[in-house]
This record gives C-alpha cells, structure tokens and sequence, in this order.
DNA sequence: CACTAAGCGAGACGGTACGTCGAGTCTTCCG
DNA sequence: CGGAAGACTCGACGTACCGTCTCGCTTAGTG
C-alpha cells in the first residue's frame, strides 16, 4: 500500500530506511541511527485534505504547492520533502480515499441487481471529490507521461484486480460455471466503458438505462460467450 | 463552422463584423465596412501547428502561449489578438484536424465490416495528432469547466451528430429496419465506451477481440431491440 | 512660430507658405504643387488639446500616442504623421499657449510693482495647464537629451530672449541708466531662479515675501551693480 | 533613515519585524522571531549600482526594472520584493549617495569662502551620477504625486533641514549674531534658486560669477535683514 | 543529560510564463 | 493623398508559482 510515491515514503511508515532502493543498501543499518522528531501525521492529512478541497473548488490549475501549503497552515518545504509534486500528492489522496468508494460489495442477492448497484456505485464515484481526483489524474496522464505511468502502474492496476476479482465473483453466480479470464477482462471493458465514457467525455452521469442495459448485456454475453464453443472467447 | 471560439472569430469567415462590442450595436451592417488589413491566414496556420508540435513533443503543460509564438514566429501580443488560451487555439485545431479523421466512410460493403472499419480508424485516430489534441482537452476539460462547456457545444456535440448519423444508416443497412433515435443513442455510448475507455484509461489501442466483440454485440442489440416486442427500447 | 518640431512639420507650412524658416523661403509656391487634401486644422488642434489635457489628468506618463489619438477621435496614424512623439506634441503645446502667459505687460507704473507683478504671473502660470505643459517637458529633459535640446533651442532661448528685453526694460526704467546685457543675464537668473526653484524643486507656489524680496533685490543689484566703479559687474 | 520606501525596509535595520502583516499584531516581538535566510546586502548594492549605472547610461526611461534585474544579475522577482517601482529604486539610491555629497564641511576660516565652496559643491553635485539622480526623481517628481510626496517628504525635507543648519552656522559666524529662522529660510531659497534653476532649466553649471555673486547678495543680505530693525525679516 | 539529527516554519532567491499595455510600423480601404 | 481602421512586432510591465536553498527553532531518540 504505498500512499506516497516519493522517495521519502517509507520513512515514514519504517523508521530504519528499509527496502528504499537497492543500491546504497549496504552500510544503512549501522550509519543511519535516525534520532529526531517523526513524520507530523496530522501534517499529511492537513496537506492531502487542502490538495483535495482545492481541486474541487479550484481545478487541477488551481491546486499549487504553494497554495496547498497555506491552506493546510505548513511550510512550503515540508510539503516538498515528502511529495515530489501536486501528483504526488494527489495519487496519495486517491490511494486513501478511492478503495472503499469502489469496492465491490458482494451482497448475496441475485446477480444482476448486484452488477446494476456496482454500476451505480461507479457511476456516482465520479461525482463525489474522490471521483473528482481521479478524473483530475486521467486527465494529467493524458498528456503526462509519468502521470501516466504511476497512475497505470499503481492505483488503476490494483483497481482493475480489485474489479476483475468482482465481476469473476458476480459472472460464476449468474452463470453458474468458472469464467475464463480473458473473458473477464473483456467483459470489464465492456461493463465500465460506457461508464467511463460518460463521465470523462460528456461530464454526465450516464442514463440508468445505459447502466442497466451495459449490466444485462454483459450476463448476458457471459452466459452465451461462456457457452459449449469455448473457441470463441474475446480477449483483452 | 466555428473554428474559433474567440471573439473575432466570426470577421475571419463572415465579412460582416458580427459580435465584437455590443455597445455600437445598431446600424452595424452598413456603416462598419471594416477597413484596413485582413488577419493573415498564414499566421494563423503557424499558430495551429506549433500548437500542435508542442503538444505532442512535450504535452499539454509544454504548450505555452509563449512557446507557441516563438515557434510559429510570432510575437505573442498576435496570438492573444486572436485566441484567448491554449484551449481556444487547440480547439481550432481540433477543428481543422480532426473532422475528417473520425469522418464514417460509407462504403457499399456488409454493416459488420464497415462497423469494424470505422472503429478501427477511431482506434488508430488517438495515435495521430489530431488524437493527442482531443485526449489533451479531454484530459483539461475533467478539471476546466469552461473547457468542458466549448468542448462539450463545440466539437464534441458535432462529432456525437455525425456519429449517430453514420451509425445509424450502418444499423439500418443492417437490420433492414428503421432505427428509433434512443436506440442509436444508446447503441453509440455501447459502442465507443469500451474505445474511449481504452485509450483515455489505459492509453493503449483496445484489443482487436474487443473491438470485434463490441462491434458485433451492438449489431447484434439492433437486431434484438428492433424486434417485434417494442417495449424491452432501451435509451439515452 | 514653430508649431512643430517634426521632419514632416514642413509639408503642412508649405501648403500655406507661411513665416516659418526664412531659408528656404525662395522657391516656395512654384515648386510644391501639392495635391490631394490639406492637413485638418481642426485635428491638429484636437490632438494638442487632447494630450494637454491628458497630462493634466493623468500625468506625463499618463500621455500615449494611442491615448491621444483616441481622445482625439483620430487614427494613430494621423498623429505619427505629423508628430514623431508625445513629446513634440507637447512642444507644439507649450509653443501655443506659454508665450502669451508669460510676457511681460509693459505697465507704465513704476518699475518694482512692474516687476513683482510679472513674478506673480510667472508663479501663477505654473499652476496652469501651460504651466503643467512646461514643467512636465522640463522635467522629461532632465534625463533625455533630445527634449532637453528641443526645449533649449526652441521655447527656453526664445523666453529667455523675452525675458531679457522685458527685464532690460524694467531695470533701465528704474536706473534711469541703460544696463550691460551680462549684467541683465545675471540678474534675470538672481530673478526667476527662486522662482523656478520652488515650483520644480519644491512643488510650491514661492511665498509672496520672497517674491518681493528677490524683486527689491535686483532692483537695489541694478543700481549698486550699474554704479560708477564698473569694475564690480557680474557675469553670465 | 529610510532607506527604502518599501514596506520590508525595516526589517533590514531593525531586527523587530516591524509594520509587516497587520493581523497577528498582538504577541509580536514575543513570538514571531524572523526565522529563515536574511536579505543579501549585496544583491541589494547590485541592484542600487544597476540603477544608478542605466540612469546614467540610458536616462530616466532607459531604467527598466528588468534591465536593473538584468544587469544586477537578479531575477526580477528579487527587486519587485524589496522595491515597489525603479522610482523607489532610485530614492534608495539617493539616500545612499547623496547626503555626503551635499555635506556642509564647516570650514574654520572665513564664511564667504565657505558659502563659495558649499555653493561649487552643489554645483559640482548636478554632474556627478548621484546628481543625475537626483534630477531624474525631480523631473519625474513634475508630473508625478507620488513620488512629488516621497521625495518631498523624504530626501527634500531632510536636505533642506541639513542646509539650514549649514547655512545658519555660516550665517551666524559671518553677522556674529543669531539669525531667526524665517531669514535663513527665505536665504536659503535665495541661494539655491539659481543654482537649481541653471542645473534643471538650463542644463548647466552656473556660471562662476553668478555663484560668486549670489554668495555674496546672501551674507549682504543677513547682514542687512538682520540689522536694527528687525521688522523687515522675511518669510519662506 | 547532553548531543545531534531530523522535522518544521519562514521566506529569500533564480526562474518561467502569464496576460496586458503601449510603441512604432505597415497594410488596406474609403473619400 | 489624407485619414480611419487595425494587424503586426517588440519590449516591458507587474504577478503567480515553481523548485531550491538557507536559517533558526523545536523535538526526540541515542550515547
């Protein structure tokens, strides 16, 4: 679970430099006696939580260091030794915050209702600030690289892990049977497409009957692409 | 056709100044004859494709209005004359660019086939430049509201017509039938979700399987929505 | 009556072949045959009225070309026709106005009330637009050298020459003797110095008691000054 | 001694940080001990000598705060912080300068030669860079209120109070009596009027007799004035 | 307990870009 | 040709943040 990206991230959570980088692992555990005040908890929840009000009052442009900085009453350079960027610090807010909101409750009932209340779920994460700081994510990796890498190579992954394991779940109770994972990982694509398409490109919740027709189609096509020709599997 | 949202935009294509200050509103037509010389086309071109070269050699925070003027040599105070941002000026062109590249190629062919080929060129379009520009004011526009807005009534409304149009002529080659405007509606988000979701999320071409599966699923919906019982129409 | 101090100034006179330089006076009307409209009066004048009362209103560096030309009501061009800067807009100004401000008014009354009261007038035409006009261009030559020469060629060596006779006048009045000119140089300085100190230096109207007392001063230096031991004369 | 106008200055001399930020007033002197780097003396001189050198080279308007910045080898940033304009730039500049320059030397030997000497000092003054200075704020000052105010409040009226103690000091030695205040004043301004008066309108050294002969009227002048009847003093 | 390494607030500093203003030149069209 | 209109280049304005840095205080282990 790592909430911070930057270099500094583990000090806070280990005291004695751990598994940092690789390189200067050597003479570490001697030299380094770490004597000193700790990291300020309450300073790395006041500056996630002023990044956070601000992107949702002001836009990506108008979340600065420096404004995130007085906002949570710190100086400038603290907010820099822990956090390389506003990135930085927003993908540590996202780590906090957007888990939870996405998790797939995997309520016993029959399996389209389930899939049609995670649709929901998704649909209204958007709206909520922690949707907000995604939105402001993909948005930067569209034209940032790095953005882009620490996005995909962190919270998206474990995202679609997190989601691939829930619909699995959700597919083998409505069908009854295991479903391949290629199949899932398609159907993923499927289920939230729509979704992500609404709220990234038309800024609009997308029409219940969209959700509802995007959550039968998928049980539909898990039931008839999982069918006795297995040959016909869809892929990523 | 307004490849500009500026304000002077209007004097480039039509002679007659329209919307500049409202205060001489009146006898507008006749008395203003617009003397003096004309807004050089080859400045504006230069602009557009500086804008365009920067943002795909460094991304949307290397584009500066700065840097665009010194690249398409041109003092900064020109380009202010006639775009108010980057936006506005990416806007533009987006215009120029992008219209053709996502055109539907009516081709005599079989509908599946056609359908495939244009999600294929819709695929390949977010490679192009042309691409880089939409994802880069997509990617602005989850945080800018104002970019949203002229993204939203601008380009985005107008590709949305032209799609539903090519959509629905293929769907109708397909099933033989008239299609209801709801239908097409929400057959497109089907469409393009999983496409736009691919590229804006993960920043990779979508699968061909997915493409294929996507392609022949809404067919497929057609056909089955189409049929006799009407009352199972989805919508927006 | 140099009006302008501009390479064009020239193309307005010889339209009117009027008093300005006596030099080139010979083939005057023959040659320039002139053609097309006469330069408007009535903008000329709007023009120095404009950037009078801008500095008026606004300071020195309240006046621009572009201010002027709008106030105007006239086309910047039209000012840079005649004009090559603010600055000898401003001369025209001053030559139009000052001269009559600031002559002496030969009272036949006797010479000390003569005298003070044309110290009054002075005094008082700082405190007007002219005077504005004159203190601002002053103050400009301090640190540029073309103002500074147009001004000391121009209106200062004229007034200066005004000054002189008006004051000559006086003194030999008074005396009853003639005065030495390097005498009436000396004493014209010993005169307005104060005078021109205080409204610059000091941004106040000089105080009535040195008003009189520097005009009872040089009254009394004329005749000690002019006395029989000759030797004692000052200078330049 | 202010030494400069902006609103830090006093942090420079005195260590209490003084009229900064009004809201946390209270516990000041208590609490808030001014932590972090201290403002370098030597940018600050940079930026002075940077001042003085353009004004001498380029005039008043050749003084661009970007090419103090420039040729100080400071970013523009650094001056904004400390100065609000260049005219603020170059009062710090004549504050420095131009107090030794105008220094009354109290000479042991006779007043009249001592009155000559201050008199050429001045005079020598006007050539000098600082002089330069000081004329360019009095130019600026004409058409200026604010920095009419500040000069006036600032360097003006402390110069003049070092002028009079000098000029009643010489004075006193010259008549052997004490000379009221008014007298000296109202001298004063006799004195330095046609200096100043040759120096800003005339834009030269004043000849040595006029000097010579205003030293002269001076001490005559107090001798008189301050003789038997007393009723005849004059005022500023 | 003193030492000392960190955390931290404060803010100076060199930069880059912003968006605006005016200067001065040039171009086009009208009368 | 005079003049209105205004496009254009250029230079400076004053501002906002950036990211780095230096100071000096406070705080918590360790020796």
């Amino acid at each position: 679970m790592p909430e911070s990206t930057c270099r500094n991230a583990h000090e806070r959570t280990i005291a004695i430099p751990a598994d940092r980088n690789a390189e200067p692992a050597a003479s570490r555990t001697a030299v380094v006696s770490r004597t000193g005040p700790k990291r300020s908890e309450s300073i790395r929840l006041a500056v996630l939580h002023a990044a956070d009000d601000l992107l949702v009052e002001r836009g990506f442009n108008g979340v600065t260091i420096e404004g995130i900085a007085a906002r949570a009453g710190v100086a400038k350079q603290t907010v820099y030794r822990w956090w390389k960027s506003k990135v930085d610090i927003l993908l540590d807010t996202l780590a906090d915050d957007a888990r939870d909101a996405l998790a797939w409750r995997g309520g016993g009932e029959d399996a389209e209702a389930e899939l049609k209340a995670q649709l929901r779920r998704i649909a209204g994460f958007f709206q909520q600030p922690a949707g907000q700081v995604l939105r402001a994510l993909l948005g930067h990796a569209q034209t940032d690289q790095a953005t882009a890498r620490a996005l995909r190579e962190g919270f998206l992954r474990e995202q679609r892990e997190r989601d691939l394991l829930g619909l699995r779940a959700v597919l083998e109770r409505h069908t009854g049977r295991p479903v391949p994972e290629p199949t899932v990982d398609t159907l993923l694509s499927v289920l939230l497409g729509p979704l992500y398409y609404q709220a990234l490109v038309h800024d609009a919740p997308p029409a219940p009957e969209l959700l509802d027709a995007t959550a039968r189609h998928v049980l539909d096509l898990a039931v008839r692409t999982d069918a006795p020709k297995p040959g016909q599997a869809a892929a990523t």
